[in-house]
DNA sequence: GGAATAGTGTCTATAAGACAGTATGCA
DNA sequence: TGCATACTGTCTTATAGACACTATTCC
């Protein structure tokens, strides 16, 4: 794993962090870099409540440069001249949590001519692909942390730095959205999960309680879940079934593009 | 209105098709460009038929340079570094069709690192922003011409440079799934349009006949009709009334997003 | 009046949600 | 036995589609 890198860094070549006056740091020059939205599902126990519901937690990095240095931002950095968008995208994730997304979906391109101008002239402009995605509950616990990335709710933001706020913010909308037609709910969970586990993930998405007795027929009829055959015990009650991820089928339909 | 150009043009500053060997042309380079796909609906009349379905049909730009020289490409061209992205996309299709789109959304960022090579190596790689717009009928009819430029059917189109065949089958299909769910049907007519005219827009888009009446209260409830109190003349029976599109309704929901 | 399209009414199938009720494990 | 949760059944309501019917204009 490499140093933890935010967007808008101005290394174009090999190693992120190298130089700090490559070619494209000249006036006017245009970059490209690649940033992620990483969603996971965490329980705040900033309080020791015991069954609290799990919400949306992402990890940020604090900028050490300037523009807007000490503010936090999405992970990201330039793209390499060797690797693929999606790549990129993973990479910067790996290096940023030590973690593999289950699901990754490229967001949108950000572009605007002043998004990177902090106050100050002459800042490069630069281009984001921004990416998103979803980690397993499972792996994220043991999500790495450092000095300069922390895990914050999603809801709860402070500002960050260029326009990473608003970029946070389609990425909830498009998750929200998604959530309700498609089967990623799947990506925030472990291997195996019971139906009030998966329940309890489109309710912390969506923001509002579910009928269960709903939610089965609705999950059953989505043809996604496979029984194990085996029941979560430990539970103070009846123990309910342990499912399984179809993986036969796709978690969405991406058209005629190929899965990343 | 300038040349028009296609994506993977090598100049990076000031204008398209200056020079030719620029600084972003050094092996390893990283360029970045700005697509389009432009649909706009148009009756075949190929064979003289009078009351023909309208269907959709875009323009094309024949390539002058290497790679893909003589092949058809999507408008297009080098990133300004004055203006934002939908800006580009907005100034390219000017140039190709001088056309103003009635609807523009950004489709996706193509960025394989194998995806402008030809087959000789040595190609600079390139970054392409796609984004995809829909343009009124009625200018669509006096849309400019010429040697390199021709409108092709959509479903019918020839092999194209680079994975510009892939980039429309994916336009296509987002421009399906929104017509479901939007109102960008209105963005495909003239300023005004009868309920059988944007029922036909549906059809040809979405390759189904759909029943006259349940359609039109699928249209009346979505407030989105405003009746011009006109009716069009000259048909041979009953004349039916006019609408215009409420445009205090956006045509979609872009979430957190500013409109394009 | 005939033909063709504009426009209305109504029935059915399907899905989403509300909610009562049964089943099963542990304290 | 009580209780909490797993799981099932059924009713209501909203919606999409099929299709019969009336209305109006030009020829």
């Amino acid at each position: 794993m490499t140093d933890a890198t935010t967007d808008f860094e101005p290394a174009p070549e090999p190693l992120p962090d190298s130089g700090r006056d490559g070619a494209a740091q000249r006036a006017g020059a245009l970059q490209l870099a690649v940033s992620t939205v990483i969603f996971a599902l965490r329980t705040d126990d900033r309080f020791g409540a015991q069954g609290a519901m799990p919400t949306l937690w992402l990890p940020l990095v604090r900028r050490i440069r300037e523009p807007f240095e000490g503010r936090w931002a999405l992970p990201g950095g330039p793209l390499q001249t060797t690797e693929g968008l999606a790549d990129a995208a993973r990479r910067t994730l790996g290096d940023t949590t030590g973690l593999a997304p289950r699901y990754l979906e490229q967001l949108y391109a950000f572009g605007d001519v002043d998004r990177t101008a902090s106050g100050e002239p002459g800042a490069a402009r630069v281009v984001s692909i921004v990416y998103w995605a979803l980690v397993g509950s499972d792996e994220a616990a043991r999500a790495t942390v450092g000095q300069n990335v922390r895990w914050f709710p999603a809801d709860e933001l402070p500002g960050l730095a260029f326009d990473h706020n608003l970029i946070v913010d389609y990425a909830l909308w498009r998750l929200r959205n998604k959530m309700e037609y498609s089967r990623i709910a799947h990506a925030l969970l472990g291997e195996t999960f019971t139906l009030a586990q998966l329940r309890e993930v489109h309710e912390a998405v969506r923001g509002k309680r579910l009928d269960p007795a709903n939610f089965r027929r609705a999950m059953e009829s989505s043809d996604a879940l496979v029984d194990t055959g085996e029941r979560l015990t430990g539970t103070p009650h009846r123990p309910p079934k342990l499912y399984r991820y179809d993986t036969s089928v796709g978690l969405v339909d991406t058209g005629p593009l190929p899965h990343p």
